[in-house]
RNA sequence: GGCGACGUAGCCAAGUGGUAAGGCAGAGGUCUGCAAAACCUUUAUUCAGCGGUUCAAAUCCGCUCGUCGCCUCCA
């Protein structure tokens, strides 16, 4: 089944079909680089990173452009607020969210660029928008005609009427009309300037998307994305710039992906009700994190919570603990039982790879690209619950299961590393707050066995109930018994 | 006010015309000296409500109610 995806020009999943076979031009918004990132840029990130990774897995060469926009008037603001310079607020936050986005496994785009590297390619393209009558200069600055695109607001299918019916529109300004927006800023003193046919400024938000879509991947290309709020005005703004400059169509497919929300409401700066991705990774590792994210499908609101945050822990530590166990079984040398689930388990290892194809061909459905892992989980719980040394055909397909579950991994950026290293750090983020050192949970585990031989199982139940007010699990095994931070 | 999205079990979440995936939590069972852990089984005659189209609807259409978003910087 090939590709499908859902366009926001269109608004209807639409096969997806390359300019180019096997070609993708891929750009998505990154961030604007004035403070550090919430967990609202972690979705959008992950998403798109998500998206890059299963269009390479697909077989696509992909050329992913995400952006840094360095230069606009909240760096400004905070650059003046701290007495300093623009550039080292750009610099900081550019290099805090190269490191979040390296915790969350975000592979590398081909290309991020930064805006104030691209000055010259924005002044061309605003000189050719006057050129071509869809801006106007007026007192040093640029503004952009919307009435001079005839298809404005087709994207987030508005119009200018209804746009200006009750919306907050100022007057007075030099723009001729409301809606018009600001191409190129002249600069204030002390503000950051360069020098153009218009006078010392700096570019306005949005024209510097349409100079670095444009110079890396050409004015027409396949993939276009961000956050849902970014549709209007900055999207349909980069439509205007880009087509009314080089009179062609800019992007094929629009993707946006929805908001994070705290207690169903939108996280954001304005409202003030956002976590740092910082903040939860001090509570969180990031692959749960990038679970929980990727366990609600992209375009839906995904609800933030501590709560919601140890379900998906939970949830991701059933599929780790099987896959540690799996590794066990693969590590040993074959026996000779059969399992009675070797049937069922070669049907789910055989058909677990399409199945995985499949969601993720529709709209990329991680949901239930997860849910496919999950019931793929319970067989091989199944099995290795009926046998700790399977027969060699078992672990022939054992391996072929591995194996898909690598790839999967691959695509979603998890299980990236060993499960049995995942679920030591876990342990041992648990054992931080632990009141009993571990020689002394060996060595009562020792009289309790020895208590257990003597059939003395007061002392055993009394041992094990000490322990466990101390918050330590013990796990009777046939080997032996083995402990755990509860 | 204009435009748009969503409403599926206690919670999270897939499913967009063919008779409700999956996870968490809960309940039973296997195991155990008893437990725990693990594993197995199980949990929505029903998809906000009311009408309509259809042989067939959670899925399409209309209305009502509720929640949220965009219209201003925002992933």
């Amino acid at each position: 089944m090939p590709l499908r995806l859902y366009n926001t020009l269109s608004g209807e999943k639409e096969l997806f079909v390359p300019r180019e076979p096997g070609k993708v031009g891929m750009y998505v918004c990154g961030v604007t680089v004035y403070d550090y990132c919430h967990i609202g840029h972690a979705r959008a990130g992950i998403v798109f990173d998500m998206i890059y990774r299963y269009l390479l897995h697909s077989g696509y060469g992909v050329t992913y452009v995400r952006n840094y926009t360095d230069i606009d008037d909240k760096i400004i603001n905070r650059a003046n607020r701290e007495g300093t310079d623009y550039r080292a607020v750009a610099d900081r936050y550019i290099a805090a969210f190269d490191e979040d986005m390296e915790r969350l496994g975000l592979k590398k785009p081909t290309v991020e660029p930064k805006a104030t590297d691209h000055i010259a390619d924005i002044i061309g393209i605003v000189q050719s928008l006057i050129d071509k009558g869809h801006a106007y200069e007026a007192g040093g600055d640029v503004y952009f005609a919307v009435e001079s695109f005839p298809s404005y607001l087709k994207l987030s299918k508005r119009n200018l009427e209804d746009m200006l019916a009750g919306a907050r529109v100022e007057v007075g300004e030099k723009k001729k009309h409301p809606m018009d927006f600001a191409l190129w800023k002249s600069s204030k003193p002390e503000e950051p300037w360069w020098e153009s046919p218009w006078g010392r400024g700096r570019p306005g938000w949005h024209i510097e998307c349409s100079a670095m879509s444009m110079r890396f991947l050409g004015p027409s290309f396949d993939i276009h994305g961000g956050g849902k709020d970014l549709v209007f005005p900055h999207h349909e703004n980069e439509i205007a710039q880009s087509e009314g400059a080089n009179c062609c169509r800019f992007v094929t497919y629009w993707m946006h992906n929805g908001f994070v929300n705290i207690n169903s409401e939108k996280m954001s700066k304005s409202l003030g009700n956002f976590f740092t991705i910082r903040d939860v990774l001090q509570l969180f590792d990031p692959e749960t994190l990038r679970f929980f994210i990727l366990s609600a499908h992209y375009r839906s609101p995904l609800d933030y919570s501590d709560q919601n945050l140890l379900e998906a822990r939970s949830g991701l530590t059933r599929i780790h603990e099987a896959l540690a166990n799996l590794d066990v079984v693969l590590a040993a040398p074959a026996g000779d039982v059969v399992p009675p689930s070797a049937a069922e388990l070669a049907e789910k290892a055989a058909t677990l790879a399409d199945r995985f194809r499949e969601a993720m061909d529709d709209d990329f459905n991680t949901a239930q690209a997860l849910g496919c892992v999950f019931d793929t989980v319970r067989t091989l719980n199944r099995t290795l619950a009926e046998s700790a040394m399977p027969d060699a055909a078992t672990r022939e397909v054992l391996a072929v299961l591995r194996g898909a579950i690598d790839d999967i991994g691959e695509v979603l950026g998890l299980f990236r590393q060993s499960s049995a290293s995942w679920l030591a750090a876990r342990e041992a983020e648990k054992a931080q707050g632990l009141t009993v050192s571990a020689e002394e949970i060996e060595r009562l585990i020792a009289e309790r066995a020895e208590a257990r031989k003597n059939k003395n199982f007061a002392r055993s139940d009394e041992i094990r109930d000490y322990l466990l007010s101390k918050n330590v699990q013990l796990l009777d095994t046939p080997g032996g018994t083995t402990w755990q931070v509860k």
